[in-house]
DNA sequence: ATGGGTAGTTTACATCTGTAACCTGTTAAT
DNA sequence: ATTAACAGGTTACAGATGTAAACTACCCAT
């Protein structure tokens, strides 16, 4: 994991899902086919986003002919640190609390119950 | 539910957190009391906060011998939002995908299961 | 060689955030 | 009456964010 998990924000989050979905190395021009279909950004708003990305420290741009832009930290391991403030801030650092609130909200009906369920029923004792 | 749940600022947040535990209404001494002992920050930036948040209209000042300050949305309520937009971002939209996560972290126990468990096998018939 | 497209780099600029000082008026204590 | 404390209101100011134009250099097609 990494240090401090620096802060990326909404623009910028936009320009780390092309990069997480495409897992690798996307060029410039890549980037901006994916992100054409969801945003009308101009080209030189991502370029200052992927450059905020590298100061960030959280992509990396390799120079090939072209230079190709790569994240540096996992979206699950964003997600996970971004999860775990949330149950911190709003749900008392509780995870269950978090559970609960989802259960209550039928943000989870049964079905994805069953399936958390036989997911886990299984790989819980091999460790 | 609100329209467009505004955009709540970390520090905005801090003093949300004081007013949602209060569960009531606040004069600025007391939520500067309540303050005080997790951030220090100066009366003036507390009154700042308070400010946007009238502004943002999430939390309303009601004059009295002093002003009084109620937050306009429930924590739960702005936790619901917040959870949606995490999940929609970084769990694929699926509800199920987090609570997957939180488990394969051991986020939650067995503990936490079981309680869970309970607590929802009682109220789910009943409407 | 000339012009249009694109990558990379620099600069811009309004708004938002974090944090606070300052001013004014009132109250409470000396 | 004088002053210390505090509420309410106004102003400040640096850094972050959203969004983009401009400039430079190169490649490709005419």
């Amino acid at each position: 994991m990494s240090k401090l998990v620096t802060k990326i924000t909404d623009s910028e989050m936009e320009v780390m899902r092309v990069l997480w979905e495409a897992d690798g190395e996307l060029p410039l021009a890549d980037i901006r086919k994916h992100l054409m279909q969801t945003s009308n950004w101009e080209t030189s708003t991502i370029k200052t986003l992927l450059r905020r990305l590298c100061q960030k420290g959280v992509v990396l741009a390799t120079k090939k002919e072209v230079f190709y832009y790569k994240p540096l930290i996992s979206k699950e391991e964003y997600a996970e640190h971004t999860t775990q403030r949330l149950i911190d801030r709003l749900y008392s650092g509780s995870a269950k609390n978090l559970v609960a609130s989802l259960l209550g909200n039928k943000k989870l009906d049964d079905t994805d119950i069953e399936e958390l369920r036989t997911m886990f029923k299984v790989g819980d004792k091999d460790e």
